[in-house]
DNA sequence: TTTATTGTATTGAATTATTAAAAACCATTG
DNA sequence: CAATGGTTTTTAATAATTCAATACAATAAA
């Protein structure tokens, strides 16, 4: 009927995890000390002190507050268990999206999708409004939402967007101190695809993590929040299709493993030319993979 | 105690103007032609026929809906002006960070902001939760908003991804045909610089609206529907720091502009690399400005 | 007094409930 | 059987409700 009382309920427990660690009779900390403990406002403090004594674990006159007795398992309040629904929601909404390859300009129903990922609508609201921002989607004027991607212009614009994020990347990553994290890890993944391309003709669609980890390492050496921001929707979207898209993938793999090598032969060669050439036939490549595997479905 | 009937009260006044367009006793069109016409449902359409029939205006009875007299104007339903409030909220918003420097980690409470902007709470937080995507607000956990920028870093990131955006348009700008609309717009660009420097000593501050001008010039060359959405955060906050900070201000609008016409000689000339090298000069004194701007009130 | 703590009131935000509107479905008429 | 109207179901906007946070006043301890 209203707000949910997962605070108080949490903050329960965990001050009956508290008071278990007091010896018998002893005196209940300040109200305040509570709060920080718990991690919650005085307000709910003062509910569980208030239940508390309603279960006669505690003595509760003023300052005056004294554990009566040990609190057992059956004092525990119960948690309404939807663990953790909201938290990778866009991770699998996008999942979604290009899983069952969702047409564009299909209307959203917020209320269909509540129930599809468990998530209460307004939740969903608020992650469609930021979805928003990178022109997914886009609000009816009827009210309610609708899927804009993933036309063409969609991909084209997007992979010519992270052209030009990868590109500053790489200018970037040449640059790095020799002492930078980053290095290692270009080391490790020049290891895992030579290690790969040994044995590409059976395990080819392994690229994919690969891929994602080396991309990942280029962009590391960006500290930049907005670069960040779209880094997630980009290489969300660019692994998915490549899961999804079977045709010639062992070839496709191959190729794109040379790419790579050649990137981190010209980064570790510190040759900045050579390394955003390299990034930019790899790149150019990718494109073509990604426009190619939408051939059929858009007409947009 | 629920949602407003906006839609239906506008509907019925278009409709009165179309029924005025009908003779005496004339025959209304169907339930679905009306909602044509009012760019409505059947179901409002349907309220608004109740209501005509109510007031005499019309005969109803299944599919013979006859016109009874023509309406006037007392017919009408009054609207509960509350005229575009929530159109130009992102502006507002943002003018009202920079204006009132309100400093970075301030929690944001959704109420006030609704009351401050006329806005619904619920457009607020879809709002918020957009700018979110920005970096520049974050959900608190204990529930709430909170402001994150504009603190130094945010300043640093911001302008560093400026430039990257920035910098990949005048290389765009250089290879456009030369029927594009841009060069027109150059053109007309150097001559109001031009025509500026020679009243710079009295008309300093006009630079702000010439800089945001030229910039969205050479940015139109780029068709990239997440460069757009950045860009019109980056150029208000550009916008707006250069007009509340002062200090030395025609000099530095001299400056600019002296800036300005270096990238335009090299873009005319077709000279990437020089448009280039003259950009990332200006950019850079941008920067700088925009960081000195911050040095008062950013302790973070 | 001063300071720490509690008691109380106010404000804010998460979430539900309610109503307007849309859409789907079925019935009927010409 | 096609077009239209009646009815039902579903969705989305928004206010109301309840939980929680915070501000402030009162009080006890130092």
């Amino acid at each position: 009927m209203a707000r949910s009382d997962t605070r108080f309920r949490e903050a329960y427990n965990r001050l009956l995890d508290y008071c278990a660690t007091l010896g018998p009779d002893a005196a209940v900390p300040a109200e305040s000390k509570l709060g920080e403990i718990a991690n919650v406002s005085r307000t709910v403090v003062r509910r569980c002190l208030s239940r508390m004594e309603d279960k006669a674990l505690i003595r509760w006159d003023g300052r005056e507050k004294r554990l009566l007795r040990a609190p057992n398992d059956r004092d525990r309040m119960a948690q309404p268990d939807q663990a953790g629904a909201s938290d990778d929601l866009e991770q699998r909404f996008l999942e979604w999206i290009l899983k069952f390859d969702v047409p564009a300009n299909t209307t959203l129903s917020v209320a269909e999708l509540s129930r599809n990922f468990g998530v209460p609508q307004h939740e969903l609201k608020e992650f469609l409004a930021g979805l928003s921002r990178f022109g997914l989607v886009t609000r009816r004027k009827q009210g309610g939402w609708m899927l804009l991607g993933f036309t063409r212009s969609f991909a084209v614009e997007l992979s010519d967007f992270r052209t030009v994020l990868e590109l500053n990347a790489i200018s970037h990553a040449v640059e790095a101190p020799v002492d930078h994290p980053f290095w290692g890890r270009l080391e490790e993944s020049r290891a895992a695809h030579l290690a790969l391309l040994e044995r590409i003709d059976t395990d080819f669609h392994e690229f994919s993590k690969l891929d994602e980890a080396f991309h990942m390492a280029i962009n590391s050496v960006v500290k930049n929040r907005f670069v960040a921001e779209f880094q997630k929707v980009i290489s969300l979207i660019f692994h998915y299709h490549y899961l999804w898209d079977k045709t010639h993938e062992k070839i496709r793999n191959g190729a794109a493993i040379e790419e790579h090598l050649a990137i981190i032969d010209a980064l570790e060669a510190r040759d900045e030319a050579a390394a955003l050439a390299a990034t930019r036939r790899h790149l150019k490549t990718s494109k073509t993979t990604l426009l190619s595997s939408l051939r059929y479905h858009d007409l947009v």
